[in-house]
DNA sequence: CCAATGGAGCAGCTGAGAAT
DNA sequence: ATTCTCAGCTGCTCCATTGG
């Protein structure tokens, strides 16, 4: 093969790849020009576009294929754009893309990483040497990532645990209990975390030689920052640990659910109460007794729990034999075939989604229609009021009329999507022009007023209404509006203006 | 200047309870 | 009993502030 052949050859590779690419961009983001960045975001389509491509009759080697060119894209936009942190966010949104559900071992996988530096530093501690500042806020990372993915609890627990509730735990068979209100939820929902002693002795450790570090007696949060104040975002603290670490990421959301999967595989139904009331899920039972376990059942589960990361299979060796079921199968635009979103129609009901072959009970896909449908009929709303913004009044009477029963727009919502009119509009409006042309009402004509002023109507002297109302150029942009005003209102000023329709 | 941290804002998720 | 809605939580990115 010739230099000049192979140079041709690279060239084509070249081009498939920049439309593997393309094609990608333009099904995420299917309208506009400029492609957008926004993809990121749209886990819903990214899966979507895999799924699929599953679906048509390619080869997994050519699918493979065009992940890699998003990839290798996606790493090109590291470079150029500033995305420097885009790496592992990536990487995370590819692991649960193709990882399908982690077990918990894996997402506890940053606590054994970790683990020989916190000692480390925790032997510093009571040891009263001096430690850094850093080191000191990686301690308390660890601490979160401990009640997070040890523990199973909500950040918002973990933001929510205060110095009383720590100060009278009680220590109950073998493992200290920790209650925590959390006042953030609406339900008053009550935590409780069974730590082990060895734990205790790592939060006392941080209560006692950390958190003094800044005498605020305002702040009653268990955990606080650099700065003093409370801990602000638990996910994102622990999304920091994970990076340090280099440690694939979890969320509080992931080990929950696989927690949970694990427990519903392997527990029996009193069991897996106890469990989810551990993680403060209110099931009804809960519900009915009491909102908050005795500290010996919280201990006995949290014992209970302890088995959960023995029965997790261990995958933490890469990815080399995904289990059976991993592509979640959420498709979307399969979805919206099957099911079109309609200004008048409703969601499919559960029985139709199922015999479609949609999981009834995921629903991510229902809510995604609504909140098309609530676009759309948004967007058909706002149609209506183009040349001005509705009032309040005006809005709730229109949507009367479109005698819709549910999910119905919100009038701030519409008023946000609402854009003056262009006034190329009226420069660019062809009947509009035609009409100004060859308007025949008498006493009106055109001028060329010359310069920047260009072309305008003007009436004859002895025809000029005491209102003087037809003096105006026609270049104004005001006309718009106006005309539009009107058009609601009587006859008689409506027909004064029908020069611009007919 | 820099990194670490806080905070705004967005999309997605979840639980609860109302509506049907 | 299912569906719809609401409100609040979660996870994430980007960007501003801050403190060294």
């Amino acid at each position: 093969m010739t230099q000049k052949m192979t140079k041709h050859f690279f060239l084509i590779i070249l081009l498939q790849k920049v439309d593997n690419v393309s094609r990608f961009l333009r099904y995420v983001q299917p309208t506009g020009d400029e492609p957008t960045l926004d993809f990121l975001q749209k886990t819903i389509e990214t899966r979507d576009y895999f799924v699929k491509l599953e679906a048509t009759a390619m080869s997994p080697a050519t699918i493979l294929n065009y992940m890699k060119n998003i990839i290798r894209f996606l790493d090109y936009l590291k470079t150029r754009v500033d995305l420097e942190s885009s790496n592992p966010e990536l990487r995370h949104r590819w692991d649960t893309f193709v990882g399908g559900m982690k077990s918990v071992r894996k997402c506890q996988e940053i606590l054994q990483v970790a683990k020989k530096d916190f000692l480390n530093l925790y032997g510093k501690l009571i040891t009263n040497q001096p430690i850094t500042e850093n080191e000191k806020t990686m301690y308390g990372y660890y601490l979160e990532a401990v009640m997070v993915f040890q523990h199973f609890q909500r950040p918002g627990a973990v933001e929510g645990m205060t110095v009383d509730e720590f100060v009278n735990r009680k220590e109950c068979n073998g493992r200290v209990v920790v209650g925590i209100k959390q006042h953030k939820t609406a339900t008053m929902q009550v935590a409780a975390l069974a730590l082990t002693l060895e734990e205790d002795a790592w939060f006392e450790a941080y209560y006692q030689h950390i958190r003094t570090r800044h005498e605020t007696v305002s702040c009653q949060s268990f955990f606080i920052g650099s700065t003093g104040a409370a801990v602000h975002k638990v996910t994102n603290d622990i999304r920091r640990l994970q990076d340090m670490y280099k440690v694939d990421r979890s969320t509080s959301q992931e080990v929950r659910r696989a927690a949970e999967t694990q427990a519903a595989k392997n527990f029996t139904p009193a069991q897996k109460e106890k469990v989810a009331r551990y993680m403060a899920h209110t099931t009804q039972v809960a519900e009915a007794h009491y909102r908050m376990m005795l500290p010996e059942q919280t201990a006995e589960t949290a014992e209970l729990m302890m088995v959960l990361n023995d029965l997790s299979p261990d995958n933490s060796d890469g990815r080399g034999n995904l289990p059976e079921k991993v592509l979640p199968k959420r498709q979307f635009s399969t979805f919206l075939e099957n099911f079109p979103v309609t200004l008048d129609g409703s969601a499919p009901p559960a029985k139709k989604r199922k015999e479609a072959g949609f999981p009834a009970e995921d629903r991510s896909l229902t809510d995604k229609w609504h909140k098309i449908q609530r676009d759309h009929r948004a967007e058909y709303l706002l149609s209506k009021f183009r040349h001005r913004q509705p009032t309040q009044r005006q809005f709730d009477r229109c949507v009367e009329g479109m005698k819709w029963e549910t999910n119905k727009p919100k009038y701030p919502t519409v008023l946000k999507l609402w854009t003056p009119p262009h006034k190329e509009d009226i420069a660019s409006n062809k009947q509009l022009i035609r009409s100004v042309m060859t308007q025949r009402w008498k006493g009106l004509s055109i001028k060329d007023f010359g310069g920047d002023k260009g072309k305008g109507v003007i009436v004859d002297k002895q025809r000029l209404h005491p209102a003087g109302l037809m003096t105006s150029t026609a270049s104004s942009g005001g006309e718009e509006g106006h005309r539009a005003s009107m058009h609601e209102n009587s006859q008689r000023t409506n027909r004064g203006f029908t020069l611009l329709d007919s």
